[in-house]
DNA sequence: CTAGCTGCAAAATCTTTGCAAATGC
DNA sequence: GCATTTGCAAAGATTTTGCAGCTAG
């Protein structure tokens, strides 16, 4: 969680981080646009891509690699693990106590150096089950 | 793995599979096309991509929604898990029996209906660990 | 025959980038 | 003051789609 002296918290990075926080919905870089331009009407998509990279990076939000085709953000830095609705896309957090104990050896791969996992549970979610989707 | 009875097997058909069969290497729609390419210079992309798209939907391979941009696929059907390079985004096999077996029930989720996980580790591969990339 | 498939090209989607002006520190 | 950041717009990368002609069964 390094974060580099030279990084400068301008308005722009400030309302991204706190849009982000305020939210558990795992949003998109374009749903946290439209979430930022409601306060900042100015702001450009490029500016928020920029933001959320530099802001992953110094491990202060995570961009979340889940089998969905955009890449989604979560202002919770602790890792932990998500549970997506085949349904209806939406991501959810498991709780942190499921986390899952992941052996760092793996037989037949020795030569690699494991450093790390990622997992995303599928599933149907409550509101889904209720009303399929059409 | 359902094969729906309205399905032909195109002489484009059968060469997109033959050649995603024949490597190990996990590739993308891309790569895929260039190997096609060789057998079958008037092939579009576009077939491709379709193509790709009815074989996994039939079970016959396997669509990777691995942490990386473009998608990649499998030409095992057997659902195994992957390990990719962090250096070299190279994706290897995970034998079989290391598979992990993860609990369906989760805590907190308790509402969720799970139908699967998805699965990546990431590490370093040998080549990556003798050279490590400029 | 005809539903499914192909090649082509254009469009769609998501993300990155070049640049000149603005601005935190 | 000056390196970083911004808005804008254009470009990039990957994937999907419309269409008219072709083809496997």
């Amino acid at each position: 969680m390094l974060k580099p002296s030279n990084l400068r918290m301008t308005p722009q990075r400030q309302v991204i981080l706190e849009e982000l926080r305020s939210v558990t919905s795992h949003p998109s870089a374009d749903e946290i646009y439209e979430l930022v331009r409601k306060r900042m009407p100015r702001i450009s998509l490029g500016t928020v891509y920029r933001n959320l990279d530099i802001l992953a990076k110094c491990g202060e939000i995570q961009k979340l690699e889940l089998g969905c085709s955009m890449k989604r953000f979560d202002g919770v830095a602790e890792e932990h693990y998500h549970i997506r609705c085949l349904y209806c896309d939406r991501v959810f957090d498991v709780p942190p106590h499921s986390r899952i104990y992941i052996t760092h050896q793996l037989e037949g791969c020795a030569d690699f150096k494991i450093i790390g996992h990622r997992f995303e549970f599928i599933g149907i979610c409550p509101a889904c089950r209720e009303q399929p989707p059409s």
